[in-house]
DNA sequence: GCCCGTCGTTGCGCCAGCGCAAAGAGGCAG
DNA sequence: CTGCCTCTTTGCGCTGGCGCAACGACGGGC
């Protein structure tokens, strides 16, 4: 069955037996989003885990002046919500449905009681929000020491990793990917993302348009986000 | 024994018995830390979980640009590096010893062992990053959204959570706490941090001197970092 | 006491990035 | 096709905050 191979292959599940993953899937309930809504809010006690089954989710949370902040995607086989199933209290973010998207849901005292009989579940719980923790720190260095132009060019080669897909002439990110998205991903606004982008278009490193970048010299966008100090001239100093 | 009632208060060990406790200490290696040292750092191999008996230990990231990021501090009681301990690969940060610091270390074998023997571990373990993952969360949404003064105030709101004690006139934050510090935690320079602190003191809001805060006027601070649209310096103002 | 190293302050110039406005470019519904 | 709506681009002015430099203040070592 797919969702048996799906979760198998999801970092939740990985090296769970299959009666295990039968059982979970037996206690899970399926749920399609409405199109375009919230499935759950930034705030709200915290109820439930997803998996992705298809289609994408993106978690925001809301600025103090109103802006939105985009934690990241997630994508098929990805959970979300993982940390609220102990430490309990609110969702952190709000999730959003993009397109329709199919997720299988455990109720926080049903994944309790599934990690505590599997105590494998629980080590790869703990696997996991421990690299979502890595990542967040990351971004949160790359916020705190970068420039805008570099934390752009991390933004999009870490969505090529999550989103790629080969297209002749470069790599496609394969979602709907708005300025103002990218605006929101990395703490700018639409404006100067929409200004660094036509840079780059000119420079023949990508090649974008409407809710569409394709990276046409992903290379070339390494090595923005690697060096690119301050301003170029740097590099000969006396 | 002291060392009982520190694990057992922690929130790695809280709610393990007391045999367990006294299992993990056994196991544990006591470490004085160099005076000034790092204890371990950014990109080695992660090999030891830490929790901290006595003194303080500041977590950073090193910028592209070669600045100082300031993650956390730890202090007693708490653990650090306890991701390390399951998702392996390396240290994500440096972590530096202030004063004659104190701790309980566990190489990441035993570590394991602890976690798969006592499951209740292994939930508070889950619980402990999920908590941090929130933290750095809320961290990262501040940066990406709140302007200098704000991010400035809720560091410092913070650090009085953590290390505040009461003196006549104010809440004092009882560590060495000096302007290039708060920039490090706030993403910002040591400049702005000045003029920033200046401008709180001569409105007494706080009273600041070498390496030393004190917050005179907490609910004034947290008018800052909750309000502080753009700017209104004076609109109404009861 | 004195020296020296670190920390803090402040004035000044400057620029990366913001904010707005106005106009273009797709895409979708009817 | 037409109209509408959203997304995008780009010019322009502005400013928050950076970067430096010079100076002052504190504290520890001897």
């Amino acid at each position: 069955m797919r969702l048996l191979d799906l979760l198998g292959d999801s970092k939740l599940f990985q090296g769970a037996d299959r009666p295990v993953l039968a059982e979970a899937i037996a206690c899970a309930r399926e749920q399609r989003a409405a199109v375009e809504g919230a499935v759950f809010r930034e705030g709200e006690p915290a109820e439930w885990l997803c998996i992705v089954v298809t289609g994408r989710l993106k978690l925001t949370q809301v600025g103090s002046d109103g802006a939105e902040v985009i934690l990241r995607f997630v994508g098929p086989g990805e959970a979300t919500a993982a940390l609220t199933v102990f430490d309990g209290a609110v969702y952190p973010a709000t999730a959003w449905a993009e397109g329709g998207t199919r997720m299988l849901v455990w109720s926080r005292e049903t994944m309790q009681a599934l990690l505590r009989a599997h105590p494998v579940l629980a080590l790869n719980a703990l696997r996991l929000v421990s690299e979502r923790l890595r990542e967040v720190q990351e971004r949160f260095r790359e916020l705190a020491s970068e420039r805008v132009a570099q934390r752009i060019a991390r933004a999009l080669l870490r969505l090529v990793r999550q989103a790629g897909r080969k297209v002749e002439g470069g790599v496609l990110i394969d979602m709907p990917l708005s300025r103002r998205d990218l605006a929101a991903m990395t703490g700018t606004t639409l404006f100067t993302v929409s200004r660094v982008l036509s840079e780059w278009e000119s420079q023949g490193i990508i090649e974008s348009g409407r809710e569409r970048v394709v990276i046409k010299r992903p290379h070339g966008l390494v090595a923005l986000a690697e060096d690119l100090p301050p301003s170029r001239p740097n590099a000969e100093r006396p």
